[in-house]
DNA sequence: GCTTGTGTGTAGTATTAACTGAACATGAAC
DNA sequence: GTTCATGTTCAGTTAATACTACACACAAGC
């Protein structure tokens, strides 16, 4: 119950400039799109409570029309899809992430490595 | 509790292996190297209990002298460092895990991948 | 001035993961 | 034949995660 206010705010502010446009956007019932309580939402949303589990953050990803990872990566939380990637090949996957990690690759090499990778296939 | 017997007998049969020529790899003294205790060694071992948390599972791995990555797999967790290194980039690294998987890259494909990104860097 | 909808505060609960201590039965060592 | 170490069984606990219901105060609309 650590509380997260820069992921709460970002929803409040996406969450907002929805309702701006469509009135079905208040709190209660975007809690109730996302599947989760109107008391939870409000602690969230102002930072009391910790951000929900990833299912329910993909959830309000997709009703605010935004990208996941954004969101996930401001909860401090990791696709729970990584993670099965991850198990199906878990020696290969591992090295392939810390060999990443080892080279300090930034965002532009992995972009320069995927591109890589498709060339291949 | 649902029990992982595959793991279990694993770790049972690398620690009796190793107990043969080092008598303090009784299940007692194996569980206080790892830190757990021995009921949940025991219960571990045969299967009643889940595997314990990852970190417990490196340390049997490093004791037992076994790669780490083989035992987490068998518990089907993922190793927690890994998860650190996708928040450290984690729309890339996400970006990048996706790529193998929807290419279908076996360990093989990885491992060129690795090759390719050393020689970048 | 009552209804309706808004977000919020109080006070919890349910579930799961990850364990534990103490007592026990069995066999080996002396 | 008692001591000692082995693995196992019983009966739980602790801590964290992920929530919930209900009642409230406030403002807008009729």
């Amino acid at each position: 119950m650590a509380g997260n206010l820069r992921f709460g705010q970002r929803i409040r502010d996406l969450r907002e400039a929805k309702k701006a446009v469509d009135p079905t956007f208040s709190l209660r019932q975007f809690a109730q799109k996302v599947g989760i309580s109107a008391t939870f939402l409000s602690k969230i949303e102002t930072g009391e409570f910790d951000p929900p589990r990833a299912e329910h953050i993909i959830t309000m990803a997709a009703l605010l029309e935004v990208d996941a990872d954004e969101l996930l990566a401001l909860a401090g939380k990791t696709d729970p899809e990584l993670d099965e990637i991850i198990k199906s090949e878990p020696r290969a996957m591992a090295d392939l992430l810390r060999a990443a990690r080892d080279r300090g690759f930034t965002a532009e090499d992995l972009e320069r490595t995927i591109r890589y990778m498709k060339r291949k296939s």
